[in-house]
DNA sequence: TGGAGCCGTCCCGAATCCTTACGGACCGAG
DNA sequence: CTCGGTCCGTAAGGATTCGGGACGGCTCCA
């Protein structure tokens, strides 16, 4: 679980900074609001939040000039919201050097995915120890979510970054079933489009982390339901039992 | 019971409401109802539900609004209904904080495991540490709800959806005997059909959990009225078990 | 300006599962 | 003993799901 952090969202419709807020406390953040420019700019002088969410269709203030504003206090991360279409924004935001960005309609938790991410990313930078990096185990898989690296039996894998995150996430639930669904949610973090593209993933998975991609045994599929990273089975290792339940 | 919780519905359509509420109860968890805005945050207030089930549209009264009532309460989950058809847009505009939500029609299935996920979600992110594998268990009968797997003797067995879906009820309510037609209804989720699909399910399902499937002595028969998973007599287990006057 | 890698989508074959139908066996009542 | 209702076992058709292959778009890098 990520450490709680201090974050300022600002936007002017309350509707969006509430449900924010909601999104981020829940994850164990401190939130403040601001609605408008110069608030913000006074909030982030003020309290020197560890990442600030910014609207950048605030009305009677340019959010660029706010965003230019806050960074000169630091470098502190920021998420930029901007509106689907609006390339311009969007192309703006990343040369000046935004650390990631959101179009609007978003599902807060893909903000809340973000958020998390930036933030890790953020303390790494800056040098904090790190409490002992973050591993997490099954059988002999293993994954370094500070690190963004996966050994398999002590042999690092070559992960792409949608792989490497449905992979940690899977570590972080062995033995429960997930739904396509809920996996385009929880790791993608939105819900629209295809669900084959978990189905492609997880077949991309196996092939790197199977030691017979064919025949699954930690990535096993769920019929009619999903999937599920199986906990090895504590008894025989190598043994050639029949395979239980597993067979078909 | 752990899997238990309580679950607010808010839908003005009684039919509606009261289909999500058998489908809730048959998991095993209390339910209340609302039937429009105002009641719902009124009874928000009072009861402090686990789960927020909301139906977005309510006549008179934005179904967001009530939403952004409710989650001020504090961090409770909600799960969306939607109709299908709505402009994609729309929905995901809507979507902007549910924790979940599901499209109507939706299947029971659906919405039992949706249930599921965000109650464990949200226990799991008020610091309830997870590990709570939802298990039941009859005689050496366990099943795992939340990886959907059933053992026999701590051995997998390879159910399937609507197997495992037979299992889990029963075994939600051990000695209780039910007509095919209630079976029907609380594990498929409709009332039409043929009744001997509820047979030939508990005859495969037989199958897999009996030690001989011809003389079953869990997934008992009750003549003339339908099927019943007994508890296991720590006892003696070949007594006359006379089934009282259960006869028609 | 190419080229490689990654991502998301689509198509189709194969495997699996659900439902229904049918014949025979069993139970209880008159 | 006979009969009507109920239950069990088998099989087949239809529907759904899963897995593999391939394609185009996009980004990053040389």
């Amino acid at each position: 679980m990520e450490t709680s952090a201090d974050v300022l969202v600002v936007d002017d419709d309350p509707t969006v900074s509430e449900v924010v807020a909601a999104y981020l406390r829940r994850c164990g953040h401190r939130v403040r609001l601001a609605a408008d420019g110069p608030s913000a700019v006074a909030t982030a002088h003020l309290k020197r939040p560890d990442l600030v969410v910014l609207d950048l269709m605030l009305p009677g203030f340019d959010g660029f000039e706010v965003y230019r504003r806050i960074r000169r206090l630091g470098p502190v991360p920021v998420i930029m919201l901007t509106a689907r279409g609006e390339e311009h924004d969007r192309i703006l935001g990343l040369e000046l050097g935004a650390d990631d960005y959101v179009t609007k309609p978003f599902s807060p938790r893909e903000l809340s995915l973000r958020a998390n991410s930036v933030l890790r990313r953020a303390r790494q930078a800056a040098g904090v120890p790190e409490q002992a990096a973050e591993l997490r185990r099954v059988a002999d898989l293993e994954i370094d979510v500070t690190g963004h690296q996966a050994t398999r039996g002590g042999v690092p894998l070559a992960l792409t970054g949608r792989e490497f995150d449905l992979l940690a996430f899977l570590l972080a639930h062995p033995g429960q079933a997930f739904t396509r669904t809920e996996l385009m949610r929880l790791v993608w973090g939105w819900d629209y489009g295809d669900q084959s593209t978990v189905t492609v993933h997880v077949r991309r998975l196996r092939e790197k982390i199977e030691q017979d991609p064919a025949q699954p045994r930690l990535l096993v599929t769920v019929w009619g339901v999903g999937y599920r990273l199986d906990p090895p089975d504590p008894q025989e290792p190598g043994a050639a039992s029949a395979d239980g339940g597993a067979g078909r």
